[in-house]
DNA sequence: AGGGGAACCCGTACGC
DNA sequence: TGCGTACGGGTTCCCC
């Protein structure tokens, strides 16, 4: 469920969390979720490493580690049910079930990879492979340098629908079906369109709803719709200021017909109005 | 090449 | 009540 805006909010507590700690022991409890890495190879090579910074990039929690060798990357892909928790020592037991790679700090506190249905990934990347990985990702949305011209050169060539290519990793790095929805509902466009129909100033509404559904959510600490925690444990409030994701059958908020649910657009649940998206 | 479909995983919801 | 089964959901990989 972390989509851009709840991953950059665990991501920045994360970071202030454990930044300049130690990794100093690692146990690897569930060792179907790791990737590109054995558990042997994990353990051994992360700890007497430095958390020298945890950051955000497309849906990825990414943890830069340090020594004295070798740079790496821990990139932690949380998909439905995963996420990064510290415990101090006072993690309740249901919790820590859960857990499938623990990372011990110099402080005493236990960095845990936690994820109740595993289809979350841990990897371990060195500076080049992940430099490849991130390379295939598209553009961030919210980045200065990603303008309407950058925008509409990523949607427009494709003709699958445009719900689709918001969400497709290649072309726009971040973006999941709850903010593709949100941003086709705010700027009135059907998501069942060919992307390489939208005119420029669909486009350009386009643009400016995406960008700022993403910075409001973020402002929000993200949407908790069924799993999602922050690093703290806690929910995100963004799910209040959702207009169009998991209200299907209610009213519109801008014209008032029923929001209608689909899974006809990309075979995920697509939410839209059909009296002011077209 | 780009697109379609299966696999990954298990809690939850629902049927019998 | 208890057991069995269908479902969801993003990414990756395989195949066409």
């Amino acid at each position: 469920m972390p989509e851009l805006p709840e991953t950059e909010t665990i991501a920045r507590d994360l970071h202030a969390m454990v930044v300049g700690r130690v990794i100093v022991q690692v146990a690897v409890t569930r060792p179907d979720v790791l990737r590109e890495v054995t558990a042997d190879r994990l353990c051994t090579t992360l700890e007497g490493l430095t958390i020298a910074r945890v950051w955000r990039r497309a849906k990825l929690i990414v943890l830069d580690l340090t020594s004295a060798a070798e740079p790496w990357h821990l990139v932690v892909q949380p998909r439905f049910t995963g996420g990064l928790l510290v415990d101090d020592g006072r993690m309740p037991a249901s919790e820590l079930a859960y857990s499938c790679v623990a990372m011990r700090l110099d402080d005493d506190r236990t960095l845990h990879y936690r994820d109740v249905r595993r289809l979350g990934t841990v990897a371990l990347m060195s500076a080049a492979r992940f430099s490849e990985y991130s390379c295939a990702l598209g553009p961030e949305p919210l980045d200065q340098s990603f303008d309407v011209v950058a925008f509409s050169g990523c949607v427009r060539s494709s003709q699958q629908p445009i719900k689709a290519v918001l969400m497709d990793q290649r072309r726009l790095a971040g973006v999941g079906n709850i903010y593709a929805n949100e941003a086709l509902w705010r700027a009135g466009i059907d998501p069942s369109r060919e992307a390489s129909s939208l005119t420029q100033g669909e486009l350009q509404h386009l643009h400016g709803a995406l960008r700022e559904v993403l910075a409001a959510s973020i402002a929000a600490r993200g949407t908790s719709f069924r799993d999602y925690r922050d690093a703290r444990g806690e929910r995100g409030t963004f799910v209040e200021q959702l207009a169009a994701y998991g209200r299907g059958g209610e009213p519109c908020t801008r014209c008032g017909r029923r929001l209608v649910v689909t899974h006809a657009v990309d075979g995920r649940s697509t939410v839209f109005c059909p009296g002011c998206q077209y």
